[in-house]
DNA sequence: AGTTATTTCGCAATCGTTTCCGTATTTTAA
DNA sequence: TTAAAATACGGAAACGATTGCGAAATAACT
């Protein structure tokens, strides 16, 4: 079916060696100028495509990276992916792109699948569920390339790209500190994930540096359904001990926050204020109030992702991911959400 | 690198030959149950993995489609692919992802890449600027299997799944008409897109139903580049003909509006009132005030889509994919922005 | 002129599967 | 009892590319 020409054919076409042939079009040097010319110009003729399984088997590559995230509909994944793809695409890779759907068997599945070598490389982002990192630990003792982006393994020696969620966390907190909150939520995805860690460290540090003491019934991990996580909320901002600032670890949460807010008569930004970690900058925008962000960058992480992978899969003999993690500081942009007087 | 073993280690170590082990573990006929289960036992053993693309290459198949789609930053397509992903997955097959960035000649060139059979068939949403549709026709010409979805090829003779966007539209328009509004403008991507034709057919003849006539002025065009679009919309809004009502056959043009909205003093709906293509359900209610919307049935299309094709590949002797245009309908839901009382 | 380099190309192995044959052994049928 | 058929497995070709090695033809050198 539809597959055309192949070496064989053309270079039967040509009165030539398939060997020769195949030369030709690699730009070797055994072969005339001449000869490479006529080779070139059939093949464009007949419109040869090579089979890339062929080459695959036997270069042992793909020319193919998978990408596997917990989520789809998401506007830091679909970033972090556009600028993969920015950079792949212009070396000749491929992208195998699966959602977890924060599901860590489903991720276990993915990840065995692709011990296969269907794919030379694997970048990923875990589930909020994965605390078993095992299945990521074989694939990269056996060599695999493998790097983390955002939602990151520790303990796996390898290549992570993070933003500064400490910091920003910390920042974003003091912001609030400074807006007159003193009951300052925190909405987080499982405490597993590093991102919550780090985040909700930075959180705590900034109340602490103000002198103000954390309550945990204002620390509020959600879960992946979106109807339950505003029911939580609500029952957060209706409670006894209301907040009067909240801190939103993820952009959904934020979401989550302003439809929990609908269903009351709390007002933003005078009887709360909200930041929140944010990548779909259009939306911040338009949200009433408009957000206060946290931007991650999203797309820049993704491209430097990239860039580290194809160095180190089409320069010949590269060392291996080294085990760093590199962070790409994010950008407060101060909205409407937090501001005194509105 | 990362490759574990082979068949033929996997056979040396049973002592059989390697087209036994084959057989047994693809449960050939051939082969007694005993060896059967000799072989699995072994084969889970020493954690073999079939080389995909040894596979590949032998069978001419990928167990791989590729999904092409004119941006990523948008709940339509993630959607789509959501539902994609949840059959092939289930019946093992990988998704190649590639976004054009609403360019031709880089859509072109992802077709022409896949030409080569690296995927076993393309679902396909074309970009606005594709008016030259040869690249598609040829690969359908040679077999390949290819469908389209959303913003389809008439003139190719495939299957083609989208959503009622003649009826939709028209219903939509109709509301607004319905709620008072007189002058109702379009908004719309390039005239080239089946869905622009189609929605804007609808909308033209929700008006003459009514016995209003077009206004050239209030159908306008917009590109790519958020900026510029509403700068144009909120020319529109500003103009001497200014609407009361509009009609976005897009969700990026529906924020574009918000957006430029927010520009002026123009108030919705009791100045404008609007009605979107929308598929970001949780936004649309977010979004102040809240959008009444044509929602697409995004994921359900992404099924079908999947299911069609998994039926074309994995069964033995399927026809060809039948010429057809499957419609799967959308749902209005009102809310603020087109209510009289707001 | 004779020997050595250099250029240019073909042969055949290889990557890891699947599958068409062939064959030895056992079972069934006549 | 013998021929036919079923069972269970191995050998080798094939998929389509790349590449080590060898070899012929030409060029360069002593």
């Amino acid at each position: 079916m539809s597959t055309g020409v192949n070496l064989k054919e053309l270079a039967a076409e040509l009165k030539l060696s398939p060997s020769t042939v195949s030369r030709a079009l690699n730009d070797s040097y055994e072969i005339s100028e001449e000869t490479k010319k006529k080779v070139v110009s059939m093949a464009e003729k007949l419109n040869y495509q090579p089979n890339p399984f062929a080459r695959s088997l036997r270069e042992n590559k793909s020319k193919t990276i998978a990408v596997v995230m917990p989520e789809r509909m998401s506007s830091f994944f679909s970033k972090v992916i556009d600028g993969i793809e920015e950079v792949t695409h212009q070396h000749g890779y491929h992208l195998l792109i699966y959602s977890t759907h924060e599901d860590v068997e489903r991720e276990k599945k993915i990840v065995n699948l692709l011990m296969n070598g269907r794919a030379d490389a694997i970048v990923m982002s875990v589930s909020s569920q994965t605390s078993d990192i095992s299945h990521l630990a074989r694939l990269h003792e056996r060599g695999f390339p493998l790097i983390f982006f955002d939602r990151i393994c520790d303990n796996i020696p390898t290549t992570k790209f993070i933003t500064n969620d400490y910091e920003s966390s910390f920042e974003g907190t003091r912001h609030l500190i400074q807006q007159g909150c003193r009951k300052i939520a925190f909405l987080m995805l499982s405490k597993e994930l590093s991102i919550t860690k780090e985040r909700y460290r930075g959180y705590l540090d900034a109340l602490k540096a103000a002198g103000l003491s954390p309550t945990p019934s204002l620390q509020v991990t959600c879960a992946h359904e979106e109807e339950k996580n505003i029911e939580a909320i609500r029952n957060l901002l209706l409670s006894e001990d209301r907040p009067d600032g909240l801190v939103s670890s993820v952009e959904k949460l934020a979401l989550a926050t302003y439809h929990a807010v609908k269903k009351t008569d709390i007002k933003i930004p005078e009887d709360l204020k909200i930041i929140s970690f944010f990548s779909n900058l259009s939306i911040a925008g338009l949200l009433t109030p408009s957000l206060t962000t946290i931007t991650q960058p999203a797309f820049n992480i993704g491209e430097e992702c990239a860039k580290l992978l194809i160095k180190k899969l089409t320069k010949p003999r590269q060392p291996d991911l080294p085990n760093q993690t590199i962070s790409i500081p994010s950008k407060i942009t101060i909205r409407a959400s937090t501001l005194v007087e509105y």
